[in-house]
DNA sequence: ACCCCTGTTCGGCG
DNA sequence: CCGCCGAACAGGGG
């Protein structure tokens, strides 16, 4: 599910227990989503912390605790995040909780493409220092975005907005938004792209992702009807513009959308 | 039973 | 070494 709005809206799930103490942590270290992690050790610091704050990063978070701890959370396919009550009950996909006095943190993900980390010490850790920009930042702009087209132009652009060291946060959902709304063919290879195209993709990138904020983001609201979302997943879906049936195929791997009136 | 999946990583290939 | 592609990962849902 996640994509770098429904990331923002599961990190501020947590935002309930910021400031309180983790009394236990409760987490089954061979599990896949703990792969690479030291998960004694992140009990054995965590416990007794108390939640600072958070943020994210396209699709990455990142939890501050007291005592220079940090927690890493990659959502993958399946992942979700909410508070409970103290007393929940932990179910088989819950695979990390933090318990607090009055709430639990909870992270769910049943096919476990997710990931947790942990890092202790007064820096952030180095697997949180981002190469990309934040696409709602003025850092993410024509030039950045240039060049990282020049240097995917064999790929077709629908696999180029999925890379997320070009674009931080994007998923299967928003780059077909994108890609329609710049009425630019999925498969279209990157070095292709005119000007005008180059142009409109930039603008429709942070178009979807403010609104996709103010929607998804804000309350987990569906983004306007007008948008394509709505439609891809139907098998007659049809373009918000014009009814047209839209396509679908195979792009870059993914499944993929489009309205052939208006993508060319 | 069979096919699908809003993600990333890795091995193979050119 | 670089870039691109398909498979693998694991489980639930249609």
């Amino acid at each position: 599910m996640p994509e770098l709005a429904e990331v923002e809206w599961f990190r501020k799930q947590w935002d309930a227990g910021r400031g309180d103490k983790i009394v236990d942590v409760r987490l089954h270290s061979r599990k896949r989503i703990f792969r690479r992690t030291n998960t004694r050790e992140l009990r054995e610091r965590v416990v007794g912390a108390s939640l600072e704050n958070s943020s994210a990063r396209g699709k990455r978070m990142l939890f501050k605790f007291s005592g220079d701890n940090w927690i890493g959370i990659h959502l993958g396919m399946t992942g979700k995040m909410r508070a409970a009550p103290a007393d929940f009950r932990q179910a088989k996909h819950d695979h990390l909780v933090l318990c607090q006095t009055k709430r639990s943190l909870v992270l769910t993900d049943s096919r476990q493409f997710g990931r947790v980390r942990f890092h202790h010490g007064s820096d952030e850790p180095d697997w949180w220092k981002g190469t990309a920009p934040e696409i709602a930042t003025r850092d993410f702009d024509r030039s950045f975005v240039d060049r990282f087209l020049d240097r995917h132009g064999q790929a077709p652009i629908k696999g180029v907005l999925l890379m997320q060291n070009g674009f931080s946060g994007i998923g299967n959902w928003m780059a077909d938004e994108i890609l329609w709304r710049a009425k630019v063919l999925p498969s279209k290879r990157t070095r292709k792209l005119s000007a005008g195209e180059r142009a409109a993709i930039f603008r429709a990138t942070k178009f979807v992702v403010k609104g996709a904020l103010e929607t998804t983001g804000r309350d987990f609201s569906d983004p306007p009807k007008s948008w394509l979302i709505h439609q891809k997943w139907k098998r007659q879906g049809i373009c918000p513009k014009h009814r047209t049936p839209l396509k679908h195929a195979t792009v870059a791997g993914r499944t993929t959308a489009w309205c052939p009136r208006c993508q060319k």
